[in-house]
DNA sequence: TATGAATGAGATTTCATTCAT
DNA sequence: TATGAATGAAATCTCATTCAT
């Protein structure tokens, strides 16, 4: 009773989620607190896995042993419950990020470091990475969670746009690169998220490719092989 | 060649294009060919749009003016629409690389020569790579549909195999960071088509992005070591 | 006992039965041991009037005042709720006879009682011999709802057994003739169900015919040999 | 070309039906004739197996190697060919036990060979008897085929009627049991085909028994086994 | 805080039928 | 005589949601 654990259905795969602790001061409808912790845990694997459309509230429900209609206690529809759990999915990652940021590092180690953060997340619970990115793809598919998107667009924006000054300030990106390093982080992290997460040892493959490409060695010029270094 | 795309009044949202009562029996002057390519392109802007889920026979049928029921005169069912339309974007993409491919050219080259042809394809029409990425998530969620993503993985990563051999035997890929060069393009590939394709302005900022990171020019190491190589 | 059958209105052949618009959710007072109940009852009628394929949820859920989908709750699906009703009239019928068998009785007697049993069942609830005429060709029709249709077919053959098994003890039936016996039970069931069920008094008139053709008096050797073995 | 001989689709299962030799005179649109006569076999194969509602046209079309179309150039509706089929069996089957009569008989002999040929026909097709216990289901079920029940039940009263008639004339049949003959009757032929045409050994076995259930020797009165002879 | 018993809207699919060719 | 390309009606089933309890 009063241990705030998530209980877990045994058939539901998705990951346990490594809550921050919360702190418990009195504790007022501690039930239905701790019910609404685990729903969106248990939702988030079903988004993950069914995407939105398909998820059902029946499937939620069921790996919550409860009835659909229990689900509309805690979540006013299920469209609420979707946002609900991509906040919270959005909240878990950029938590983390802020956690690892040093940043007395170079760019590109910064850069990196968030990279290792995303595998880590992984490694916790791989349905935080599979929500975000069927999040990507779900959110651009309706118009009534559009909103969500651009929220979170603009957070993680803001978040590498830190990185980026940062990086210019220091010389290693030049000023008329900015753009093209933005874009470069957002598809970079799009592609890993959406084609590579699936597959640890692959994605951590690509954090390599990416660590080799930002220092220029992931392919040489042809012919003229311009040596650097030596 | 650049085909009549369909038009969507713009507040048509779904199933609001309202087919006009046509009489019973065959039409006259209509071939199912034709009909069967406009249901093609119809179908993968609604799965472009929607997803597989989300899409329905309905608003397929209400923008190619006929009744669900005629759908299923040219296609078995909505799976095998899907997967015809599937097929037919493949085909059409990996069409239009191997017109563009230079073999002469070098890795690099080579590879922004088809990440030119994706923006190309992506002027002339927006649905195939939003479609693309939307199947990429869909087939994911769908075990009836992998099997169909399969074959186009290999399809994908046969293609890439023959550039990055280019490359390996011209000097520019060191052996060793063949498979870094791979997942590489996979990620970029994907992260472009699934978060980029929606501004081609911003798409064509990536590829020049990407071609700074191939030249070692988008980040510069930290502090003192500017020049490299010389 | 005698149920209250439900009443179709006269000129309600199909889908007439207008469902009173219900507001939403739970409806007061209502249990779902009585629902199913009435839906067990109301879909026996519509089975035997229109066959398996031919009778529609939607007619059922009318007449039951209610929609296709309150079925779904109390149904997984439509052919579980035919084999529902099949269990359920089988068992009806099967309890019946036990009632009335009385294994002191010879053997041409406790068929007759089984037969007038068949008779009253026929009185009380006409639904039942006319479902489970149905039924025979339904079952034989889909693959699907075959299983059953073994199940019952032992049930009715183990209980005639029994009896003709009495009669063979008994002497009534020289050993050599059970198996015609028992073809010639088979028979007289399934052409009184199918063929005269409908009416009544012809159904009585059957009985009197079964039982004259037992006591061997339903017809006499032609002409002369008026007296039988001599 | 000049051979009439119906051609069957390999895969129709269906009895090839005993056509009674058309006299050509000329030969005004003989292809369309045939081809009447093919669909009428086929089609009964397909109702006796699926029933009325379950069997399509386009499984008919099908096993006739044609489009469902062209089926409405032959009869003008679904309804009217099952009518047709119905009328063709019909005819089939009464021509048949007009052939085997023989009015010099007793009663129990006319009786038990126009039994004996349900059997034989049975033998060279058995489709007819499926489809005619079949039909008498279907025709209950649907309102506008039951017009055609009432002929086909006239039908046979009267022919049975005559033997019946015979068996009073010559004592055979006390005039008080004609009734009671006639249910008999009714009730052993629907019970036969229904319940026992599937099964050939059976179905002769049934024969046997209804001989000796008319002979009296199905069943002895019990105890003082009044053993008649003496 | 939750369950139980429903609704209404809509999806995929099937099928008899039609009419130009 | 037949095919080809459609329609319209309906059927089974699913699902988010509701409201009494």
């Amino acid at each position: 009773m009063a241990d705030p654990r998530i209980q877990r259905s045994p058939g539901a795969s998705a990951g346990a989620g490594i809550r921050p602790a919360r702190k418990l001061g009195r504790p007022p409808q501690v039930k239905a607190h701790d019910t609404r912790r685990r729903l969106l845990d248990i939702a988030r694997g079903v988004y993950a896995e069914r995407g939105y459309e398909a998820a059902t509230n029946k499937e939620i429900a069921d790996l919550a042993f409860m009835t659909t209609a229990a689900l509309y206690y805690h979540f006013p529809s299920k469209r609420d419950l979707y946002l609900a759990v991509h906040d919270d999915a959005r909240d878990q990652v950029y938590t983390r990020f802020e956690e690892v940021l040093d940043t007395s590092q170079s760019f590109a180690d910064q850069f990196l470091t968030i990279l290792m953060a995303t595998h880590d997340l992984n490694e916790e619970d791989p349905t935080l990475a599979q929500f975000l990115a069927a999040a990507r793809t779900d959110m651009k598919r309706r118009m009534d969670l559009q909103q969500a998107l651009l929220e979170r667009a603009s957070h993680r924006d803001q978040f590498f746009e830190r990185i980026i000054d940062a990086g210019v300030r220091s010389g290693e990106i030049a000023p008329e690169n900015r753009a093209l390093v933005q874009v470069f982080i957002t598809a970079v992290i799009a592609g890993m998220t959406d084609a590579l997460s699936d597959d640890q040892s692959i994605h951590l493959r690509a954090i390599e490719a990416v660590r080799a490409a930002l220092a220029g060695d992931l392919v040489q010029p042809p012919k003229t092989r311009r040596k650097r270094a030596s």
